[in-house]
DNA sequence: TCCCAGGCGGTAG
DNA sequence: CTACCGCATGGG
């Protein structure tokens, strides 16, 4: 058994990290408890006072050579425990009340750094589809090709590295509940293996375009969903990812257009741009938690 | 029963 | 270049 103590952290909260819509892979056990998996690792995360307790274990990966990394590495890395958010927050705070406010109530979110396969397979998966299913059909995928991490006495599965997943057919997919989805996981699977695309070379650049020029060429993948990845997986916090949410809360503070569906990306996209230069993206995810949860209660 | 869900790819204009 | 439409599946 691993352990790890994060001592009082400062914009941590896990429930505003897992439950901001960017990640698939964590459960909530009780309030201040989350079980998850990162690569081949089950971690849990559980508040205590003001530090946090990671336990977890670590399983070694046959197929990959690369993942020699330790416990702590891992969560440092994932978590993003070297950036400062109070730098970020407090610029954004200064732009007007509405991100005011939107900080202040998801004060403790933070982008994760998660796998980039994982998350082009996911976001692909998440298409024209709602996040309940999306986790469904993931643990699927997992549980019939990842590898079996024991923790607790409980059965946890990664998700399967590319050459795992491409013993799939179209068919195995189907079965598995992603309906058209089916033949895009699976070229995408196909050419990234193949290096046609070649996730290395993405994670090696230094702009922005390229990485999303180059993500498009994959099956699946179009602006929103390349967005998400850039975001998600890439750190790229200028970019800043469309969905009916973000469109709902950007015409309700800035654009007031009576027909919310009339909003177009471009004029979106140019908003953000002038109203949250290169932090468009963090900027998203709290206005988005913000909307979103506040619907959810009253 | 119908509608929708964190779009995309294909086709037509 | 933009505008639409079909797509599998499960839940409300």
């Amino acid at each position: 058994m691993e352990k790890f103590v994060l001592k009082n952290p400062d914009s941590f909260n896990l429930e505003h990290i897992f439950e901001c819509g960017q990640c698939f892979r964590w459960n909530r056990i009780d309030n201040n408890k989350y079980i998850g998996i990162i690569k081949n690792a089950v971690i849990q995360v559980e508040k205590n006072e003001s530090d946090y307790i990671f336990t977890g274990e670590i399983i070694s990966n046959t197929n990959s050579k690369n993942d020699i990394l330790s416990f702590d590495s891992i969560i440092k890395y994932y978590f993003d425990l070297d950036t400062n958010y109070s730098l970020y927050k407090e610029k954004l705070s200064k732009i007007d009340k509405y991100l005011e406010q939107s900080i202040k109530f998801g004060e403790g979110i933070r982008i994760l750094k998660q796998d980039l396969w994982e998350c082009i397979i996911s976001f692909i998966i998440s298409a024209n589809n709602n996040i309940p299913r999306i986790k469904k059909i993931i643990e699927k995928i997992c549980y019939n090709y990842g590898e079996k991490i024991v923790f607790n006495g409980n059965d946890y599965y990664s998700f399967p590295l590319p050459e795992a997943l491409s013993k799939a057919t179209v068919d195995d997919l189907r079965t598995l509940g992603l309906g058209f989805r089916d033949q895009r996981v699976y070229n995408t699977t196909k050419k990234i293996l193949s290096k046609e695309v070649d996730l290395c070379a993405i994670k090696n650049m230094n702009s922005t375009e390229k990485m999303r020029e180059e993500l498009l060429k994959l099956d699946g993948v179009g602006p929103k969903v390349a967005d998400c990845i850039l975001l998600f997986a890439l750190k790229r916090l200028d970019v800043f990812p469309i969905d009916v949410w973000v469109r709902r809360v950007m015409n309700d503070l800035y654009i007031h257009n009576e027909n919310e569906e009339k909003v177009n990306k471009k004029e979106l996209k140019e908003l953000a741009e002038s109203k949250f230069s290169g932090l468009s993206g963090i900027a998203q995810q709290y206005l988005f938690y913000w909307k979103r949860e506040e619907g959810k209660g009253a």
